[in-house]
DNA sequence: CGTTAATATTGACATCGACAACATATGTCA
DNA sequence: TGACATATGTTGTCGATGTCAATATTAACG
């Protein structure tokens, strides 16, 4: 048995590549993660990703619903079955914004649809996975059940609470919230702007 | 004097290459949108873009404060001086989204960091301009004067604010709210729903 | 053991951004 | 007016990328 660099069949390609691509999302951000980029990173010839992802969508689609499956799981360690329903949606959106500064750039990557092929299986079970720990918090919150059809009350609470965490998540990496920032008292970051901002939800809600 | 096409010099080419790449972008898509199928939409070689714009940022990031500029007037003009604030904050949050529906390559652009360069002096420019009409409007709303140092509740309400529309209108261009409203009565749309979830948060505060 | 399918490599092509060398027009100043 | 410096375009080239076709190697399975 060859040593592994010398074998001709990698045996876990697939695996590999996608913990090639990741490493090289952290290492260079979303412009370094290319087709070529990540064979490389595996120690494998070009084209070779092709037998695996087909083309450069796949191979993208399939690490941003891996980073789904994260995602989910790290806004659901946040809560806790006995917290009151208005601080199981804080932990969640508080989750939902650190995953996006813990992994900015999976995080872009998963949102960026111009990229990925919402087509894949993978993708669509892993997108709807993360959706329904929003959906569920909301609906638990007002206290009904899940349901297959919403109401324009429910819907309209949903798009509330996600869009709220997406956009400050969106402007804080675009670096587009450094100006509002800069003009706080010392010691103000992001993290208390947020908390703030949940602040100011509630008194309303 | 011969014809245009056949001039060597062009005579107005930065203006001709700026509404060339917009209209790549409103045909093409962010991915179309290249220095050389920008030149080539201008009639000229594949390198003449440099001489105006230096690099590929250069051009995105003029395109992006141009869209800035048309951004920021967007949403005054859907408000009027008489208004009641908290009709003007809606006004202008649906400008914002507004906006970003009818120009979705744009407003992707305009918000995509890491193809700009935020030191050219027009993107910083036209960013802070886009930036006060949400700032003053939440002021106006607080009843306070727009000062240069911010409390924490004033940034706060801005933050909710810009993070709620802008949230909204990622997550509507991204794709990512369509399931969401196919699980609502038909005829639901996502105006429909971005009404709701105004006058939701309304309710709140 | 032999055949078929899966997996990986090599080589090629078109396109892209960037750069250098060169061509042409504009403008300025004596 | 005329020469010269500068701005504006063109051509050619380079390395990198995604994709495809052709080929080589291995695994799977009867």
């Amino acid at each position: 048995m060859r040593r592994r660099s010398e074998r001709y069949h990698h045996g876990s390609l697939r695996k590999a590549l996608l913990e090639a691509a990741e490493r090289i999302l952290e290492r260079d951000g979303i412009g370094g993660l290319t087709l070529r980029a990540a064979a490389r990173q595996a120690g494998v010839s070009h084209a070779a990703p092709k037998n695996h992802f087909g083309d450069v969508a796949g191979l993208l689609s399939e690490l941003a619903a891996a980073g789904f499956a994260r995602f989910a799981a790290a806004m659901r360690t946040g809560i806790r079955d006995d917290d009151p329903p208005d601080r199981r949606m804080a932990a969640i959106g508080s989750g939902y914004v650190a995953f996006a500064r813990a992994h900015p750039d999976l995080f872009l990557l998963m949102f960026r649809s111009e990229r990925l092929d919402m087509n894949r299986p993978a993708l669509r079970v892993a997108t709807d996975e993360a959706a329904r720990v929003l959906s569920e918090a909301v609906a638990a919150r007002r206290g009904e059940a899940v349901d297959a059809v919403l109401t324009l009350p429910q819907a309209a609470e949903i798009a509330v609470a996600w869009s709220l965490v997406h956009g400050f998540a969106m402007l804080l990496l675009d670096g587009r919230l450094k100006p509002l920032l800069s003009r706080l008292p010392a010691g103000v970051d992001a993290d208390a702007l947020l908390a703030a901002a949940f602040r100011a939800i509630r008194r309303t809600a």
